[in-house]
DNA sequence: CGGGAAGTTGAAGAGCGTCAAAAGTAGTGG
DNA sequence: CCACTACTTTTGACGCTCTTCAACTTCCCG
């Protein structure tokens, strides 16, 4: 099966024209591994994997998959940054999540994405054909039970955002987002405090239900209070955490 | 393991004093099996998940659970109405859904609950021992696949309410949960035109993201729209369905 | 440098929240 | 059966946060 089926697969890449193939990443040598749904697996079952999977490159603002498309492939960002939302009619638009390195996105139950999903960095991602991953996840009950907890993590997480999305006011709902990306930097194994915010006002309005005016008056504001410096390329200084804190439960 | 090992469990029952175990109820009779992770167990599967099962009943009000408690159980809604819902310090409180008889509750990869649960109506659930229904879990993959499909599916429910708290106005909330109701009754094969809206109007304004005084407000607009009608008993009649459908999307 | 996008700041307005009170509903006991 | 209480829901008046619309500034990238 390994190197023919690799290549048979590479030449499949690309089918929509928008995604750049650039072969089959080993997944033994994956820096993200252990942050996903690869963990724990021995290498024969790795070497297997290896064998479907395909990378993908995006540039920022390229698409990955748009709401109600077909879901024939989930993928694992392995690099770079992604956001995924959900639009209605009328253009108005909720960023639902940004992925980081180790990312999981694309499950659905449905046979089409509940959502789209596209870059905002310049990104890569392994790409998995969804009916084989599903084939192999009967004979890789280690990596079923991985995805279980992610999704039930997400889930969580999910829930902790509609707390925020519902309930809290702009100035909290800023904080808890810089807590937020500070925490998922720290977990990737990066500093946690100068945060890189990579993302536009526009995607960060999206994604905390406001407008990108108020989220800029709103970072003003934390800087003139003295608990946050805006710093040059995107970086965020948290000067005072404790208030951030306090700040993003409102006490 | 059967009889015997359904009184012992029956026993240690109502361990925190506030649920009241009936036994533990025969799941081939079970009238939701089919909706939730106990679909397609054979027989002899179905027994010994029997084995683990207790029941427990709630009044209106009751607790099942509190967010940050050991979540050593995993439910199942069996009948009436529960909530489960995310509080800040200082009270606020966001409600993250409504279960209904079929639902599941209880999931956490950490090894604390994310959230309360309470009954809204009288309810009755099943109980299951998160570690021995983790330990069948490993060796009956069927009810593995079920949970996770369940959770991908509630996962895109999380997305879908993102969307609506972030971005819809009172109106349109209202409206979408309306809609939500009508087609979740109709999916456990209840009537989905007069709704039955048990819960109070804090509630929804808890799960909308508004005041009850908006909800209110917003429930006679849309009476004096003709939209929708206000019977007695919490139920709704949904006038302009049609409508209706255009205002949750907005368009 | 220059042009276009992204971000910031300002002023005005709308939608929803807050506070307060009235009306409806349910449960209790005489 | 009705009265009494307590709670939920509805309605009203007002205020505040966030949005909207607009102009200005900064930051890139060719």
């Amino acid at each position: 099966m390994s190197p023919f089926e690799v290549k048979r697969i590479q030449e499949l890449a690309e089918p929509l024209g928008r995604a750049e193939s650039v072969g089959a990443t080993p997944c033994s040598a994956c820096s993200v591994r252990q942050l996903t749904i690869c963990a724990d697996l021995a290498s024969d079952e790795l070497h297997e994997l290896s064998s479907i999977v395909t990378s993908v490159e995006l540039g920022p603002g390229d698409p990955l998959f748009d709401e109600e498309e077909k879901a024939d492939h989930v993928f694992n960002v392995t690099a770079g940054t992604m956001k995924v939302y959900k639009l209605l009619p009328d253009g108005r638009r909720q960023v639902t999540g940004f992925l980081f390195p180790g990312d999981f996105l694309g499950l659905a139950n449905d046979e089409t994405y509940a959502y789209s999903a596209e870059a905002v960095s310049p990104a890569t991602l392994c790409r998995f054909p969804r009916r084989k991953l599903e084939a192999m996840l009967e004979r890789f009950p280690k990596m079923e039970r991985r995805l279980l907890g992610l999704a039930s993590h997400e889930l969580a997480a999910a829930q902790e955002q509609m707390l925020l999305l519902g309930r809290k006011t702009a100035r909290e709902k800023i904080a808890s987002f810089l807590l937020l990306l500070s925490t998922r930097a720290r977990r990737r194994g990066q500093k946690g405090n100068p945060v890189s915010v990579l993302m536009s006002r526009t995607d960060i309005g999206d994604y905390l239900g406001l407008t990108t005016e108020t989220v800029s008056r709103t970072f003003t504001q934390l800087k003139s209070n003295g608990t946050i410096m805006l710093l040059s390329g995107g970086k965020v200084e948290i000067a005072d955490l404790e208030a951030l804190h306090e700040l993003a439960e409102g006490t």
